[in-house]
DNA sequence: TTGTAGGCGTTATCAT
DNA sequence: ATGATAACGCCTACAA
């Protein structure tokens, strides 16, 4: 058995409550029990029990990170950054695969969360009413990352998906590309596909671009999906010169399809992804993509929830994290006329 | 404030024991009575405080999982094992990024798992009599995941890396490859690596290969240490016609040099790999590799474990997990002659 | 500055 | 079959 508080006291001969002291308040403390506690504390190799503090308190120093599948590199860079910030606040993180699935989630909740977690970190689906009133039963700070509150304005931490998105096509444009074709997730999932959407959209729009639904497809986020969603695009635009697909796991899928079908990335179709994932880089030539932080989205949406379970009753304030362009090597410069052109 | 106990047997008009006892041992409670119990249960939405449970029984109903990191696909995917198995016995699962790290270790040791975890599954590092010390004192029961106990017998569950090594090396020479270079890990990490070396090695003794230390090459079981030490095994052995790489993420990484080489992959040379990441049939062409079944890995380290948990004084026996071999397109059959061989 | 005592919510033992 | 009660270990108001 471990020791208790009161093997403590009476090895130090002191009472309980100085014990107790001597952990959540020290400086109440006499300078010589203190230090004659203390040494107690380590022979013994005493720590509170953590059920009784949490009985007591309400607290479990646990929070809980909702992902759609940590298989994912995506959301396992995510939880990541959540894990690092909850160490240094000598928290726990408890995982929640939720595969997208409602049962699956009202399973958690019922078991897990509603048994004492101190936050919620919810990274899986789109917020629906169905999630929002969950949440809300929860009576915990919740904190959305990489997806948004929509209507119910919780909290989350995001990049900027239409500003990115618009960036993305820009670039593409920039290097002299006009027949773009766009691989988008699928529309029954709104954010980040609405979004990531519009930037491309606009930023054709503002260049003078000609583009309409003949330019877009709509698959799955998933490699396989991309691979073929890019049959279809293929289909659809056999002249052009540029793909940008919505995430990095469809780039990739797409320029399998492009491969089998003899066509060279970048030499014949240049090709931009989104999400910048550890596996962009590693293939050749390398993925040029627009990059979340997503361990910084990961640790700011940890922050963001600290902040809240410290102050109950504080306005937790969204945050955009910035993007960048990863510049790689599967978009050719079409303005640089080199021989083999297109 | 949630329902307790209390308020449920108030509103039902029995004791707090009765309601105990409807969850606890439903039988022996009288049929109206429970199914008034169950009513107001739901009513109240009440749920047993898990605090006071825990208090009692000493029991938490969470196992930590301890990896070098989740970024790692591999472990993720072991990760994502683990927890199948623990929802499905309503247990939660605890992350510990240990980044291989003695010191980050005890941080979770004493902040974390002391404060009452009924198991751990470790999958870090290799054991050394410090982590075997600290496990010991933990007191709960402990599986190893991909990693072996050594000396001190702890439980496992991995691969057959000799033979498994064996097989991978073996196909290679079967594919009419003679001059076959090897990217070991690192020779500090004992488990796998070993293993690895010996399977590869006696491979080709066995089929009458020359082999020696001129056919090794050590690196971290990386992407990037994987590109640098193809360059250094290409160095040593610019003849070879085959690379058999004891990581997948090396072996890309080493794919990535050979083909800014110019040398391209299967034509003239062929790389296998190990592990069967999720990304390795992401690439062009795909990765030929050794596929551990790593999620398998998770669910019976998981099972294991379980076992542990629910009878305590109970030996655990290791577990082997079977391997295949996942050809794709990395590897050149060079008994059949092509025009364009090496 | 230090000690005493009550209560957090549950479960299991014991008595009815 | 049901109910009363002690115990789990900690924290803090209150008393000394």
């Amino acid at each position: 058995m471990n020791p208790t508080i009161h093997d403590v006291a009476k090895q130090a001969n002191v009472s309980i409550s100085t014990v107790s002291r001597v952990f959540n308040n020290p400086d109440s403390v006499g300078k010589e029990m203190r230090e004659r506690v203390l040494q107690v504390i380590e022979e013994l190799g005493y720590a509170p029990n953590p059920f009784a503090s949490g009985l007591r308190d309400n607290r479990s120093m646990v929070i809980v990170a909702m992902i759609p599948d940590i298989r994912n590199s995506y959301y396992a860079e995510m939880l990541s950054g959540i894990e690092e910030v909850a160490l240094s606040k000598r928290y726990n993180v408890i995982i929640c695969n939720t595969i997208q699935n409602e049962e699956r989630f009202l399973e958690y909740v019922k078991y897990f969360v509603k048994k004492k977690v101190d936050g919620l970190i919810f990274a899986s689906t789109e917020i629906t009413e169905f999630y929002k009133k969950n949440f809300d039963a929860l009576n915990i700070p919740v904190v959305l990352a990489s997806t948004e509150g929509r209507a119910w304005d919780l909290p989350s931490v995001r990049v900027d998906d239409v500003q990115a998105s618009y960036d993305a096509t820009t670039f593409l444009i920039n290097n002299g590309h006009q027949e773009i074709g766009f691989i988008s997730g699928p529309s029954h999932l709104l954010v980040p596909n609405v979004q990531r959407y519009e930037g491309y959209r606009k930023a054709m729009q503002d260049h003078q671009v000609p583009v309409s639904e003949q330019h877009v497809v709509y698959a799955e986020m998933t490699f396989d999906a991309g691979y073929e969603a890019m049959s279809r695009l293929y289909a659809k635009m056999p002249h052009l010169t540029a793909v940008y697909a919505a995430s990095d796991a469809m780039a990739i899928g797409a320029m399998k399809f492009l491969h089998e079908q003899g066509l060279e990335v970048p030499r014949h179709v240049s090709v931009m992804g989104f999400d910048n994932l550890e596996l962009s880089r590693m293939i050749s030539p390398g993925l040029t993509t627009v990059a979340q932080n997503i361990y910084e989205i990961g640790k700011s949406a940890g922050e963001l929830l600290f902040q809240g379970i410290e102050n109950r009753d504080q306005d937790l304030q969204s945050v955009t994290i910035a993007h960048e362009i990863i510049v790689r090597g599967t978009v050719r410069n079409r303005r640089l006329k080199s021989d083999s052109e297109r």
